[in-house]
RNA sequence: GCCCCCAUGGUGUAGCGGUUAGCACGCGAGGUUUUCAACCUCGUAGGAGGGGUUCGAGUCCCCUUGGGGGUACCA
């Protein structure tokens, strides 16, 4: 697919640095990576840091850490628009000795035609026109001289030589004066793609009112970079009508801005919870003890991972469900009240004997031992289960009984039995 | 105000003039079962409204409505 037409392309991303990254930025990131890569082009970072406020070197660091965290990795950069302040002014004497721009009370404005039209060529959208009429001369650069906005995005995207723009839509409007920009400066406007922008379950814009919005706090929340990853893709584009999980090659191979939908989409953590759930149980016991093991900061993990592993949808979906494995916890009084009723002693006696004479603590002869309780007392399953459930984990949820109690061992679950059966023992 | 973009179920989408409008999330009901947020099955719900064009329109055109974006010496 990698016509000649694309041979060399570059793109880049061009965030400012107000805080974490979005997203939606997280997205327009991903879709120029991906062509990128599919393209062997080259992807490169650009940090608008022209406005020097909210331009702090921790917001910058911030973005960083998010694209790698998605393992976006950038070609070239990041380079920072600040620091081609000498070349943006240089071009703005160059666009005000040419005649295209003019001083306006200290500032430079660019010299727009009463008449006419810019049109706009947009992969995704087609030909878009703006009537010269409804643009009036704009500010390029600022009485001290500093570029604005429009005027450094021409001049960077020029010098750096990129031949696809591809960010959000936001920035349509704004496109016909980056190209009158180009234009007056005799090159070419790129090729350019705006995607769809990105809203929150109430239809409005994306923000921090909308939940785990950032791509920091889905992190935190503990969703894999390559669920995020693949979810994200989803939220504007598709493959086909029913591919859903791709792996990071399979949407290398398969984007394309042609399949890039017009209209904006909303982010539902719902669907991206049930995606990462999926991409949970793909991963081996080592890999998901790894990243379980980063989050939290213990050793150990791996057998009580597996033991939850069926269960959990974030990463931390793990310690509420599974911790009881890795340290005792206080009982639910609910739980146990619900659970510890008449003849629940008795049964869980039995449990306890069952357990302390196994030849081997082992899956097996773990279920083998407890369902022979069952039979014996002749009642429901969940009549011993439940007790033990409750003796060991302080819960009535938790990942399967068996399973649990195997990756407990036999000491701490015989501990924790007699520490209920103590209990039972006592008058209330 | 002016300019631009968008419009399939609650959500993400498929469709590219003729389909019982497909898939997925969610939701509902069953099932499996030792609990459960896991799993399985079935079900639920849709082309904003109005005009055209056409033998035939979600698909093409226009209008209205709704939503979004821009219009800064912000980015």
């Amino acid at each position: 697919m990698a016509g000649p037409d694309n041979e060399g392309m570059r793109v880049r991303f061009a965030p400012s640095p107000t805080g974490a990254l979005h997203i939606g930025g997280a997205r327009t990131a991903l879709y120029n990576w991906l062509l990128a890569r599919k393209e062997g082009g080259a992807f490169v970072l650009r940090i608008e840091d022209t406005d020097r406020e909210r331009s702090t070197p921790e917001n910058v660091e911030q973005i960083l850490d998010a694209l790698r965290w998605l393992e976006l990795d950038w070609d070239e950069g990041p380079l920072s628009q600040a620091e081609r302040a000498a070349r943006h002014r240089e071009q703005i004497d160059r666009l005000l000795a040419d005649g295209h721009a003019y001083e306006d009370e200290g500032a430079v404005r660019l010299r727009v035609p009463d008449e006419g039209e810019t049109v706009v060529e947009d992969v995704i959208r087609g030909e878009v026109s703006f009537p010269h009429a409804s643009i009036d001369d704009f500010v390029i650069a600022r009485s001290d001289g500093s570029a604005l906005y429009n005027l450094a995005v021409a001049v960077d995207d020029l010098d750096m030589g990129i031949t696809h723009v591809i960010r959000g839509a936001d920035h349509l409007s704004n496109t016909p004066r980056q190209a009158m920009i180009l234009r007056a400066l005799g090159a070419s406007p790129p090729v350019y793609a705006h995607l769809p922008l990105l809203h929150g379950t109430d239809g409005k814009k994306l923000s921090k009112r909308h939940g785990a919005a950032s791509v920091q706090q889905l992190r935190e929340a503990g969703y894999l970079p390559e669920a995020v990853r693949n979810y994200i893709a989803l939220l504007g584009w598709g493959l086909d009508a029913s591919t859903t999980f791709m792996t990071t090659e399979q949407l290398i191979d398969g984007f394309s801005l042609e399949r890039v939908s017009k209209s904006p989409a909303v982010f539902e953590e719902q669907k991206l919870r049930w995606m990462n759930g999926r991409y949970l149980r793909e991963l081996s016991p080592k890999e998901l003890a790894d990243r379980l093991e980063a989050r939290l900061g213990r050793d150990g993990l791996e057998h009580a991972a597996v033991v939850a592993q069926e269960k959990m949808q974030t990463l931390s979906d793990f310690w509420p469900l599974a911790g009881f494995l890795v340290e005792r916890r206080p009982t639910d009084e609910e739980a146990w009240q619900k659970v510890m009723v008449e003849g629940a002693r008795e049964r869980l006696e039995a449990v306890r004997d069952a357990l302390a004479y196994l030849d081997s603590f082992r899956l097996e002869s773990i279920e083998t031992a407890l369902r022979e309780v069952v039979e014996r007392f002749e009642v429901k399953p969940k009549e011993v289960f439940q007790p033990l459930r409750v003796a060991i984990a302080g819960s009535t949820i938790s990942p399967g009984i068996f399973e649990s109690v195997a990756a407990l061992g036999r000491e701490e679950t015989l501990a924790r039995v007699d520490g209920a059966l103590a209990r039972l023992a006592s008058p209330a």
